[in-house]
DNA sequence: GTCGTGACTAGCC
DNA sequence: CGGCTAGCCACGA
């Protein structure tokens, strides 16, 4: 097994309990570990992603609501995601964007 | 111990 | 409105 850092660690448990259906921002889970400015941290954290099937890296975003940077661009997910995306996540950021009270109905609060 | 990177964010021009 | 810069945190070399 790959013993992880404690932050990452923190942080995959949060997007793991990210529900179906549901998205989460960088930013939401860096406030969640009380870290405001661990935004970019986090998104190292999934980037490494060690728990690859187990945390949805895909459901995590921008706050932006922006695709941060995997689909379709870095990682070869494309499929993948397009997959979830249709499957268990309706991040149509078509959609999303037309209607911001939507986003905020998909967007998953962390604590 | 220092430097550089990274799937970010917010601010500035 | 769009693009760029600076700042932020954590980790690897």
């Amino acid at each position: 097994m790959a013993e992880i850092s404690t932050f990452a660690n923190t942080v995959y448990e949060l997007v793991k309990q990210i529900p179906r259906g549901k998205v989460s921002t960088y930013k939401n889970i860096a406030l969640a570990l009380n870290k405001p400015g661990a935004s970019q941290a986090v998104g190292q954290a999934l980037r490494k992603n060690p728990f690859a099937p187990e945390v949805p890296c895909h459901r995590v975003i921008a706050s932006d609501f922006s695709l941060g940077g995997f689909f379709g661009s870095k990682t070869n997910l494309d499929k993948k995601i397009q997959l979830l995306k249709e499957e268990n996540i309706q991040f149509d950021l078509n959609e999303i964007k037309k209607c911001p009270k939507y986003r905020k109905s998909i967007l998953f609060f962390l604590t």
